[in-house]
DNA sequence: GTTCAAAATGAATTGAGTTCATTTATCTTT
DNA sequence: AAAGATAAATGAACTCAATTCATTTTGAAC
């Protein structure tokens, strides 16, 4: 574990790094280059340090995308809740939510699987979003499953927004394929994109067939 | 490319590896360790040949991931639709979608992305599907967003299966967490695990909002 | 038997994350 | 002002991936 908040003797040098300046130009490359181009040697470049330097103050990689995590959560509009009726609310909650992450999916295998203690920001969002949930006189064991299932389509639409257009191009197969050949034409000439269609349409089920 | 189809002259020596043999071994890798446990190295040792070897048949790890996405999509069951009405049809294929990549979450990213063609089987069930929607009177550009919008919610929930059962756990945040925490527990009263609540909680919603 | 080309080899390359012994710099104490 | 304590930074090294390439092996076709 790395601390650097109580300090009690002997000072040492004036550090050049910290969690906040390590976070925001890890953002900063990934913004430029994705996350491709994020590594512990770019990054501390970046920083004007050398790549061991990270290491007094980030444990792993992995610690360094929590704290990105940590940040994009911020991202997240979760105000709606204080201004909308339950469902419309929850529209523009999770559609600032896939949007967010759409930028940052190398992140979503990350987050699922991390507890969400580790991220004071997250939980805060469960909580705004649970209590309007209970507000409404949902049944209260179908708060976390409601939730759960509503992030469970955010995370796989946004990664779904990331997939090339052409993605559903059969190739040489058009002769066995023929009623999802004519479906994807037909879904081509609404000039809707199919990620942002799916997520809608996706969304307003689960929003009207799980919240009062 | 690698092309190890129609041969035509000089008859080479004969190849311990193909497709198969490789698909296979990657696959009991996978099984004993997880996809941390896949490496070319160790794929290759399995098969009793040199890394480098490999590299005559798969033209790079991607490639690899694709043969193994393809072997494993053959666990999905889409029989159901030759069985069942169409709602119970989509709820079964749906489970088995999502039961088997929940034990191998590391192709998601890769499959969300790949053009559908180079996967026959991907297609094919895609197939299976849009004519089931099809013939149950789904307007047509209305399929593909469907398909989409399941598949997302699929992918999405077999990531959170991978998850802690206690991912939850609010630490020390219990105070400022009060209707979250609440539910948390009244969902443990259950004893059904979360995100088995939450998969069937969405996808009767999906369902029931999508299709006819 | 000679030829030819695919298959296999093994050494080398690249690039990632991480560790560690050492040095640097600054605050605290005397 | 000097000494002591210690976090921070360094640079070299380590591990472990994927991948490349010059070279060798080998078995079918002629």
């Amino acid at each position: 574990m790395v601390e650097n908040s109580h300090r009690k003797a002997g000072r040492p040098r004036t550090s050049v790094l910290d969690r906040e300046r390590i976070t925001q130009h890890a953002l900063e490359l990934v913004t430029a280059s994705g996350y491709e181009g994020l590594t512990m040697q770019r990054l501390a470049k970046s920083l004007g340090v050398s790549p061991s330097a990270l290491y007094n103050h980030v444990d792993s990689k992995q610690d360094l995308l929590q704290w990105i995590q940590e940040s994009v959560m911020t991202q997240v509009d979760s105000s709606s809740f204080d201004t909308l009726p339950l469902r419309e609310a929850l529209g523009h909650w999770a559609t600032s939510y896939r949007d967010t992450f759409s930028n940052h999916i190398p992140l979503i295998p990350v987050i699922a699987v991390l507890p969400v203690a580790d991220s004071p920001r997250t939980l805060r969002m469960y909580e705004r979003v649970a209590r309007a949930l209970t507000e409404a006189g949902l049944a209260q064991e179908q708060v976390v499953p409601t939730i759960v299932a509503l992030e469970s389509f955010i995370f796989g639409s946004a990664m779904d927004t990331s997939a090339p257009h052409d993605i559903f191009d059969a190739g040489a197969h058009h002769e066995e394929t023929q009623n999802f050949t004519e479906a994807i034409e037909a879904q081509r000439r609404t000039e809707v994109p199919t990620s942002d269609a799916s997520f809608q349409r996706g969304l307003r089920a689960l929003i009207e067939g799980m919240v009062p």
